[in-house]
DNA sequence: GCGCGCCTCGAACGAATGTTCGCCGCAAGC
DNA sequence: GCTTGCGGCGAACATTCGTTCGAGGCGCGC
């Protein structure tokens, strides 16, 4: 349980909240005393010592505006950006992340919190199109996450890209003998058996995410 | 379309980028001076007001470290956080979203963009128990987004409250002459039917979300 | 009353930070 | 060869910002 706060640090504290979801900087000492209306900025600065030592805020002395939020709300869950590369299951070939390149303006992204994607690496994230997975529980029009992969051990939801045909789809991943399963979770729908030689594999399924419409 | 960067443009606004993901405040010139091995901070103000020009960034004069990344990022969805207020179809009844009580950190939340709740206010969320509206693509453990509503029309999915149990449960709604019809989207399950006094509709279904197991 | 802790005040100081200015190198165009 | 524009350099300079310090108010226990 964390201690109480003053009135004055309530106060303060609600105003840093607003300012950072305002502005993308944090308030210098200065602000916060306009903001609250306070007459003095080394009271701005003793509530802020408060503030900090009763756990609620970190301060980055040597820097200016060096102020971050703590609260159950910034760490539990930090926000991660996904970039949105593509559609899937709908023909196209997907591109493959391009590492880094930014200033390209034309990908999206998505921003989820981090325990969407949990300690995983270069996740990025794809459109569905289709219902042929609906018994996973992913419908047309969903956001896929996936992290780039090689391979998959059987039962993996995956993206494979299928080389006769050109085309990548998202399929339960089945390695039997001599040939691949890729199995929708359909049940009105038939596998796919081909060569393994045929797949590649593109990304296995992290999770997936279901816009409003 | 955006023009194009110098070399060192980019490698700033992709410092820019990591900087403000890492630490929760914008970096200083002298902070990029470094971090971009450049030998003077003219340099960087130079390239700084060019990436201002060019539309990648806001800077905010007489404010030190007033750096805001414009981009398709931040523009095209806004981050909201979301009060995680329970579990749903367990038994328990909810509590009501406590308007804007802070400093109480027993409440989770999760952040989400803002078009998984697009436009709505008051958002809250609960956790799902249970698989009674699996075909509706709702999981147990997910996270479903509902809307603060008194009122359904047939079909919607509901959280309601069942005053002769004194429990809340997550159903699709179907208002029946003198009954009401609470139905899970799972075949195994049976309907519930009740007198229209005894359901008390708390909230509508907006959305879902999978946390990553 | 007196001391003590908690908080506030106002002013100053100094560090951190943003901005300006003169100078230089380089490549393109004339 | 000369000019012009783009980038870069380093050193001031000006401002913003964080911190400190002495002083004082207020409530509480003695």
């Amino acid at each position: 349980m964390r201690e109480e706060l003053s009135g004055k640090q309530q106060q303060i504290f609600e105003f840093l909240r607003t300012f950072l979801q305002d502005k993308d900087y944090p308030p210098s000492i200065r602000d916060i005393q306009e903001g609250c209306g306070i007459s003095s900025t080394s009271v701005v600065d003793y509530n802020l010592r408060k503030l900090e030592e009763k756990g609620y805020i970190r301060r980055d002395r040597e820097v200016s505006r060096g102020i971050e939020i703590l609260g159950a709300r910034r760490n539990r869950s930090r926000i991660v950006e996904i970039p949105v590369l593509g559609t899937i299951a709908a023909g196209q070939p997907i591109p493959v992340p391009t590492s880094d390149r930014f200033g390209n303006d034309s990908d999206e992204t998505v921003a989820v919190t981090e325990d969407m994607v949990r300690g995983r690496a270069n996740v990025f994230a794809l459109r569905v199109k289709g219902t042929s997975m609906i018994e996973d529980l992913i419908d047309d029009g969903d956001i896929v996450f996936l992290e780039p992969a090689q391979s998959a051990t059987n039962g993996d939801k995956v993206a494979v890209w299928l080389k006769d045909r050109g085309e990548v789809t998202l399929k339960r991943y089945y390695h039997e003998g001599t040939r691949v399963r890729l199995q929708p979770a359909n049940s009105t729908m038939e596998p796919i058996y081909t060569a393994p030689e045929n797949v590649e594999i593109q990304g296995r399924f992290i999770s997936s995410l279901r816009p409003s419409g």
